[in-house]
Formats: structure tokens, C-alpha cells, sequence
DNA sequence: TGCATATATCCGCATATCCGAATAAAGTAA
DNA sequence: TTACTTTATTCGGATATGCGGATATATGCA
């Protein structure tokens, strides 16, 4: 069990995966493309930390058509809830991730994501 | 910062410094040997655990006589404090770091903490 | 000074992790 | 079927990380 932890605070330890949590934080699902464009990075970048944090347990996937959608999984343990309080609580003053959060409200208001 | 933060995490994602930080989380000062002791480990890995969770910030080191005594950084952060918190609750319930919590205490009744 | 204890650092080696272009796979629609 | 879009995976190579014995450093004491 020790090991599902520290694996737990591994997949946060990582810049693009933490900025990905952070961003769905808000409680939505959300295609990969939005979360690429967002990020700035290449897609298979993306989808590769999207994979390890959905093998975690972090994240759910759902297919919707030609997209995929990705959440936060809403049952997750009460430390492991706990740890994602401090992410929220993170994201309220860090500025990459108030501009990721920003970025990804813009591109759902103007283009109202990716058509998917 | 955000690289400061995802490198917060990334001392809690190993086993090791994730025991550790657990074992300070009593409030107390403790020696390195009782460390080692409780752990099991090679001093020197030991050692460099401490050293990079105090190069983090997450702990303080204060040498008393021949010994160095390591407890956690009371100035911490809010989303810190709030990660360790959930340290904190996965302790109550993992078996490894209430064994380990079982050792130091142990360790410290009988034999008054290596003479530290 | 010299010896003993406690801790930190060095070192080579093994393994893990990350990147991103290229490619594969899965779905949609004509 | 073919063409197109979205997402996943593969691949080689660079970098990071962890290990622990050996060694260096620091302190206390005789």
C-alpha cells in the first residue's frame, strides 16, 4: 500500500501531469485535443501522461464518439482526496495553472471544445 | 513554482522519504540512527534521503553535539501543510507506517533514543 | 594527539523516466 | 471500401534517480 502512495504522489511530481489534474479540477470532462491545445504540447505527450494517470486510478476515460474524454475520478480515497485539496488549493495562486484554467475556459466559450 | 511544487511531490513519490516524513510527522527531533534503525536501511541511503527532503524544505536539521536532528519544516506552505495532512490520514491506516511509527516509539522507550 | 561514534558525500552501476516524431489503432462519414 | 479525425502506442536516445559500499567529515572524549 505504501508503494500505491508514494506511485499516488509520483504521477503529481510531474509538471505536465499536475497541470493536467489541475485542470480537471473544475469537475468536467474534457477531450485531449482541448486539454493539447491548452498545454501547448505535443499530443503524444499529452496522452502519454493522460495514460499513466488513468493506470493510476486518477483519472477516468470515457469515449465519446471520436473523442476521448477524461475526469477526475471521483472515487478516490480520502487522503488521496486530501492531497488533491492541496492541488486546489495550489491552483488558486500558482500562475501556470490560473493561465491553464484560463486558457481552457477560452477555448470552451469561443469554439465550444473542439466541436466534441 | 510550478516546478516547485511538482518537486514537493516528487519527494513524497518515493517509499523511502514518504517513511520519513510520516516518522516526522510526530512533532519531534530525531537522530539519524533512530531513522536508520527504524527503517532498516544503509545509513547512507538514509542519509541522502534526509538530505534531499531538506534541500526541498520539507524538513530542518539542527546538530545536537555528535548528533544531527532532523523534524519537519513548521513553516510550510498552506497547500503544503494541506498535502501533508493527507500524509497524515494515510498513516492512520497503512500498515508499513504504523509499524514504522510502532518502531520509533519503541526505540525511543527503551533505549531513550540512541543516547541523542 | 588518537580513537570512537555519527553523519555526509562520493562513486560506479542499474534502472526508471521523459521526450516527441513516427506509426498504429479506433471511430466517423462519404 | 476510402478518406479523414482523434487518440494511443512504439521507438531510440537523453537524462534522472536510486542503491549501498567505501570514504570523508565532524564531533566528543581520553
Amino acid at each position: 500500500m505504501m508503494e500505491q502512495a508514494s506511485g499516488f504522489f509520483k504521477l503529481l511530481s510531474e509538471p505536465v501531469r499536475l497541470r493536467l489534474v489541475a485542470l480537471l479540477m473544475d469537475g468536467e470532462s474534457h477531450c485531449v485535443c482541448d486539454l493539447v491545445s491548452v498545454l501547448g504540447l505535443p499530443q503524444s505527450t499529452v496522452s502519454r501522461h493522460l495514460s499513466l494517470l488513468r493506470n493510476g486510478g486518477l483519472v477516468l476515460a470515457e469515449r465519446q464518439g471520436t473523442w476521448m474524454h477524461y475526469r477526475l475520478n471521483p472515487d478516490l480515497s480520502d487522503w488521496q482526496r486530501q492531497a488533491l485539496e492541496a492541488v486546489r488549493q495550489l491552483k488558486a495562486t500558482d500562475d501556470q495553472l490560473r493561465r491553464d484554467d484560463a486558457a481552457l475556459n477560452q477555448a470552451l466559450c469561443s469554439k465550444g471544445g473542439c466541436t466534441g
